[in-house]
DNA sequence: CTCCAGGCCATTT
DNA sequence: AAATGGCATGGA
């Protein structure tokens, strides 16, 4: 089917930093697995255009809002464009694709533990080991193609010690992994509780497990459970603000909506480091 | 070789 | 409360 969707560059997204498990199958084209399901996207010539393969009610069930289409970008558009703000604009100029997927919170828990203080492509190759030792295979079969990816192991579905294979390559990191999937394992309701907190509870909450401080309780509040408002601040964004908002960031200005702008400033300063 | 990575923890001031 | 060292490992 062909869907028309507008602020979306499926690229962009891929690149932003936010998701892990995006596979290229060719230029402006991905699949896709969440929530146990796959998606086959690809974007047209026509940029506002999408090729889309999935199953018709999971798209209306979960894609759609997987891709957070029913948040209004226009608006955070509008305010970029009257914040005055000549190096945010710069920065949403090159990313204004991207949007703030509504991911899998346990997902999103898991992978932003193995994200600190690391980098980017070894965070990849971690997760993506993880669900090809530990995942159910999941296989979209298309008009182009047939294509195979994992599901995302959830609490049940790896043995104490998993974690301690080197070649997943998780230094450090195995026993915050080991820890929480054995609180998840005797708490079989947290991850589902957490949906419905606010930001400041479930931040709390997070923070909480070991191996979580403020930032990858945020990556988490933002990333998993879409609260807009939370701002991670990593080695990046901590750079850019000392650059860019030496007197402060408006964080009154962008109320509510701030760890928007945070992934469209991250990702211009992504891009940026990459080119050196 | 060194420095760094979507940081956090434990320990010391 | 704030500063500091250590941490596993691969990328650049």
């Amino acid at each position: 089917m062909i869907k028309k969707i507008d602020h979306l560059n499926i690229k962009e997204v891929a690149d932003s930093g936010q998701c892990f498990r995006w596979k290229e199958i060719s230029e402006n084209e991905f699949f896709v697995t969440a929530y146990g399901k796959c998606l086959h996207i690809k974007q047209l010539a026509d940029d506002s255009l999408f090729e889309i393969d999935c199953d018709e009610e999971e798209w209306d069930s979960i894609f759609s809002h997987y891709l957070d289409l029913e948040t209004d970008y226009n608006h955070i558009e509008e305010l970029i464009i009257n914040s005055g703000d000549e190096h945010l604009k710069e920065a949403f100029a090159l990313g204004k694709g991207i949007r703030i997927l509504n991911q899998d919170l346990w997902e999103m828990i898991v992978s932003y533990l193995i994200s600190q203080n690391n980098n980017i492509s070894r965070i990849k190759r971690s997760i993506q080991l993880i669900c090809e030792k530990a995942g159910k295979k999941i296989i979209l079969k298309t008009g182009s193609g047939v294509y195979e990816n994992y599901i995302f192991p959830g609490p049940f579905d790896v043995e104490k010690g998993f974690f301690d294979d080197k070649l997943l390559g998780l230094g450090y990191r195995v026993e915050y992994l080991e820890e929480i999937y054995e609180f998840a394992r005797n708490n079989p309701s947290w991850v589902e509780s957490l949906k419905g907190l606010s930001y400041e509870d479930a931040r709390n909450e997070l923070l909480k497990r070991k191996g979580v401080g403020p930032k990858v309780a945020d990556c988490i509040s933002l990333f998993g459970l879409h609260h807009i408002e939370a701002f991670p601040i990593d080695t990046h964004v901590k750079q850019l603000l000392n650059t860019y908002y030496k007197e402060g960031f408006p964080y009154e200005y962008f109320n509510g909506v701030a760890g928007i702008i945070q992934q469209y400033l991250f990702y211009y300063e992504l891009q940026k480091n990459r080119k050196k």
